[in-house]
RNA sequence: GCCGGGUUGGCGGAAUGGUAGACGCGAUGGUCUCAAAAACCAUUGUCCGCAAGGGCGUGCGGGUUCGAAUCCCGCACCCGGCACCA
């Protein structure tokens, strides 16, 4: 296989072909138009952006598409990347010719560690060279023909928009979550309730009596943005802690493949959680693939259970388990804490009770040896280390709790298959009926009762659904009760005895939003001399990165747990310690030398389009409804077309959502969600391949031989399927197809690839076809000899008609789906049929000229002027078809025997049942095949289909 | 292990209960040309047949239906997410 571009050979010809020189020309000059005319300018209501004369085009329907904006890499970009770029490019030229004023920009998400890498490697400052990487990618896109906004295009780094990321990160340290009316409120009406006694402060203080430190406490122990130590991913030799989604399922860094260490730190939080139900349940409300809504559904992992209590004589307090089987509890033989439960010192007791099982004492002396030497263990392995081996392992505590239900004694364990981070850290375990305990108690010799019988079913564990047996007391009983009747019956009678209550928990943890980077936004936070953090006022936002001599934090040997993070802010002094007024007089007070995580931009940079260069707000509200406000009544509102890759499902999907609905909650956005309608683009893939060592070799210098296999200078070597990247050596960039072919035979050709959300492999050497339906475009409109216009008024006969009309018809369709493949497919049949019968026909051509536009665009603008057009495409009306030319005068009728086609007829769209009945049985063919066996049905589908059943 | 998506010519794909393979690549033959490239025209699922026509065919096995790539049941393989979540 060669995949080296051919170059058209033009230079011989005469210059009225559509070669790549020419394409390269026509782009050229269109795009400088587009850019000087403001074509995509989108007028806004209010502010710096709102136009003179723009009023027809605001009272009618508005479309807001968005792609995920991309990271401003140094590598540049290959043909993969534009694919989403040039479909929402497609869509928003089609809804601009369908009337709609179209608000469609592109910006940089440019913070982030591979900048701050580069910079540490070469000691360049990474604002010096993520501006370049942007000016290079935006140089790469412009020649495709975007059809943006460049008016509203920014970068996550520029410092007013680093001061509005700022400003919401002080919306939401200044904000708590009133449970009560499931908002998002304004401290300081949490402050004014304390204060006049509405609310009763937590732990029964006055507040009056309280210190200004002791006050700080309370208060920001409600904060939307919170400060607390919290196990993290710490990677030494990296100096930095990780977000979960940096670490390898291994335990390593994805960058540097460093070891990764859970470390208890005090770090920024965000309370997500409190947002758990709504984020759920609002997926109902928009128009997302359902893959996308599941991920997050079962991300935030909402599960209904109980909060269950159980005593242990002689301890003060009760474990409390989370259970969602609460219907099981008759059946629980024994209890599991987690190693690190706070509980686990004070019922570890000080000798093993007469008859402890063998197993039960991990080999020690005592249950304080045991469970140290346990809790030790399982501090030393990582998480995936612990999940490696699924071997259930535990220790005795030497302690028993009662069973509230049946007042059973039953022992208590430590063991780590029971995690600390979900529902209390505490488990009853029933092991009739949870395959887990059942491993467990298999393995330490404990009973297994049965408490739910399913129909027909006899072996343990059994997880599915029955009624309850061998549960009841002289108080309840649940037996013949099915599992859910039975869990509401025991939640009943466990919060009548104070023993219980029905609950709900989230697999959903807070979001960890500090990282010991140089490369991100500054927190606006100052700490006191209490160690109170407070939030510095907006006046004095943006909080600029100072720079620093060295952009890296300090590294440790890789296996070095104990080391401690230091930011590279953190060594700036002059910078950290500052003196500032907050209203009570200058004071010196301590930065917070953290930064904010890549996420913090993209959480918000919906909003920032719709007013971009806005000094007082981070959008004028009235233009943040009229692009974003719910149209319908109950919408969420949100962005009309969000497009990208399906890796975002969760975090970025989920963080944005979480930060958009604050800023409603505080009324500074009137829709609730961010994103409507998404969408999730395939990718371009490619093959790649290695020699017998290994190695990758130059894609495009692998030749296939006839038997299928491959051969890279005279060696085999092994085809694989995979990404596109630089260490694959299978690169193919956007500028080697603007080169070979130009921007719209690529752009053509990425869209008929297939449908936009299947990936699939590049194929350089296809991309001629797509060229070759533009050159018969071309040629449709330009005479190749003279250059001169052919196209004439001729009336168009009825043929093309039909094909017109059916064509238009099915394009309009294929385009509000986004089925770019299949309305190319007809674009090229209509362009065939016109070629085939030499149409030369005004009625004919402009209409194809209009549907290829948003495919096509500079061609397009190219032809149109042509046509005699002064004013561009871009807002020309798109075609509709005309109902009187969609019926064809002849259909094909197909005549099938015993569901097998037989013969073909041409028929008359409105024959009716009983002549096409006749029709179909005097066909010579028909009448062989059923050869006079008798016929016992005739099926019927005027006037397409004929079925004979003998 | 659980959840989700997928499997159609040599290749990318089309068809969502009614002509399987639209459109494109590649391949083969032809026109033009001194020749080649480009362009254009024709053929191209597979097997049998001179042809007319027929058999087979949408991962595998079953089912529903006059009729199934499409709906249902079971299985295999590939891709993605989650993974001791109580």
């Amino acid at each position: 296989m060669t995949t080296t571009p051919q170059h058209s050979a033009s230079t011989t010809e005469s210059g009225h072909r559509y070669t790549s020189e020419l394409a390269e020309r026509i782009e050229l000059r269109w795009q400088d138009r587009w850019e000087s005319e403001g074509t995509f300018d989108a007028p806004n209501p209010v502010g710096d952006l709102a136009e003179d004369g723009a009023a027809e085009r605001l009272e009618g329907d508005k479309y807001f598409i968005m792609d995920m904006f991309p990271y401003p890499s140094g590598a540049g970009l290959h043909v993969g990347h534009p694919l989403g770029y040039i479909a929402t490019d497609v869509v928003g030229r089609y809804r601009r010719m369908r009337g709609d004023n179209v608000l469609h920009a592109l910006g940089y998400d440019a913070f982030g560690l591979p900048a701050e890498l580069y910079a540490v490697q070469t000691g360049r400052h990474p604002r010096e060279t993520t501006l370049e990487n942007i000016a290079n990618m935006r140089r790469q896109l412009r020649r495709l023909g975007l059809g943006h906004d460049p008016r509203r295009s920014f970068a996550t780094i520029d410092p007013d928009f680093v001061r509005w990321t700022q400003w919401i990160f002080l919306q939401i340290f200044n904000a708590w979550y009133d449970e009560e009316l499931d908002r998002a409120r304004p401290i300081s009406e949490l402050i004014e309730e304390f204060e006049n006694g509405a609310r009763d402060v937590p732990g029964g203080a006055v507040w009056a009596d309280l210190s200004a430190k002791e006050r700080a406490d309370v208060i920001d122990g409600y904060r939307l943005a919170y400060l607390s130590e919290a196990p993290v991913n710490w990677a030494p030799g990296l100096g930095t802690v990780l977000a979960n989604e940096e670490v390898t399922a291994d335990g390593r860094s994805e960058r540097g493949n460093f070891p990764v260490f859970r470390r208890n730190l005090k770090q920024w939080q965000m309370r997500i959680t409190a947002y758990a139900d709504r984020l759920l349940d609002d997926l109902d409300r928009v128009d997302w693939p359902e893959p996308v809504k599941l991920m997050q559904r079962n991300w935030i992992g909402r599960s209904h259970g109980a909060h269950v209590q159980f005593e242990v004589p002689g301890i003060d307090e009760p474990i409390v388990v989370f259970t969602t089987r609460p219907d099981t509890l008759f059946g629980a033989s024994y209890m599991v804490l987690a190693p690190e439960h706070d509980l686990v010192e004070a019922l570890t007791t000080d000798a093993w009770p007469e008859g402890t099982d063998a197993r039960w004492t991990g080999g020690a002396a005592t249950p304080a040896e045991a469970i140290a030497g346990y809790r030790a263990a399982a501090a030393a392995k990582s998480d995936v280390e612990r999940q490696e081996n699924k071997e259930k392992t535990g220790v005795f505590t030497g302690s028993f709790a009662i069973n509230p239900v049946n007042g059973e004694r039953i022992p208590v364990f430590v063991a780590d298959y029971v995690l600390m981070g979900y529902g209390t850290g505490a488990i009853m375990a029933v092991p009739g009926h949870d395959e887990r305990d059942f491993e467990f108690a298999e393995s330490f010799g404990l009973p297994t009762p049965r408490v739910v019988q399913g129909e027909g079913e006899d072996a343990l564990p059994f997880t599915g659904d029955g009624v309850a047996v061998n549960s009841a007391n002289d108080e309840v009983s649940l037996n013949g009760l099915t599992v859910a009747d039975a869990k509401s019956r025991i939640i009943a009678w466990l919060e009548e005895k104070g023993q219980g209550e029905g609950t709900t928990t989230y697999r959903l943890r807070d979001w960890l939003f500090s990282r010991q980077r140089y490369w991100g936004e500054p927190f606006p936070i100052v700490y006191d001399e209490n160690d109170v953090p407070i939030a510095l006022p907006e006046s004095m936002l943006p909080v600029d990165l100072p720079d620093v001599p060295d952009y890296s934090p300090r590294t440790y040997a890789p296996d070095d747990a104990e080391s401690e993070p230091e930011p590279p802010l953190a060594r700036v002094r002059e910078w950290v310690e500052v003196e500032l007024d907050l209203g009570d007089g200058p004071k010196r007070y301590r930065r917070e030398t953290n930064t904010m995580p890549n996420w913090a931009g993209s959480s918000w940079y919906e909003l920032r389009y719709t007013d971009p260069h806005n000094r007082d707000r981070l959008a004028d509200p009235a233009n943040e409804k009229y692009w974003l406000g719910p149209r319908t009544p109950g919408g969420t509102g949100g962005v009309d077309l969000y497009v990208g890759g399906v890796e975002h499902a969760v975090l970025h999907l989920l963080y944005a959502r979480f930060w958009h609905k604050v800023l409603f909650d505080l009324g500074h956005v009137t829709s609730e969600e961010p994103f409507h309608r998404l969408f999730n683009q395939g990718y371009i893939q490619a093959y790649a391949y290695t020699d017998v060592r290994g190695t990758y070799v130059p894609a495009d210098e692998v030749t296939e031989a006839d038997d299928g296999t491959y051969w890279y200078n005279g060696e085999r070597v092994e085809r694989e399927y995979g990404k596109m990247g630089k260490s694959l050596k299978n690169v193919v960039t956007p500028d080697e197809m603007y080169e070979a072919y130009g921007a719209d035979t690529f752009r053509v050709y990425e869209m008929s690839m297939g449908p936009l959300d299947v990936s699939r492999p590049w194929e350089t050497r296809a991309v001629v076809g797509s060229q070759r339906f533009l050159q018969r475009v071309w040629r449709l409109v330009v005479d190749e000899e003279t250059g001169a216009t052919r196209v004439t008024d001729d009336a168009l006969a009825p043929a093309t008609l039909g094909v017109l009309h059916r064509t238009i018809d099915g394009v309009r369709g294929d385009m509000e789906e986004l089925r770019f493949n299949t309305a190319i497919a007809k674009l090229i049949e209509l362009t065939n049929h016109l070629t085939k019968e030499s149409v030369t026909g005004r009625a004919a051509i402009e209409p194809l000229v209009k549907m290829l536009a948003p495919f096509a665009p500079h061609l397009a603008e190219e032809l149109w002027e042509r046509l005699g057009h002064t004013e561009t495409i871009t807002y020309a009306p798109y075609p509709e078809a005309d109902a009187q030319y969609l019926v064809a005068e002849q259909v094909t009728c197909v005549v099938q025997v015993q569901g097998k086609v037989r013969g073909k007829l041409q028929v008359s769209p409105d024959v009716s049942d009983d002549e096409l009945t006749a029709l179909a049985l005097a066909e010579p063919n028909v009448v062989r095949t059923i050869d006079g066996r008798e016929i016992r049905k005739v099926i019927v589908r005027a006037p397409k289909l004929v079925n004979v059943v003998v």
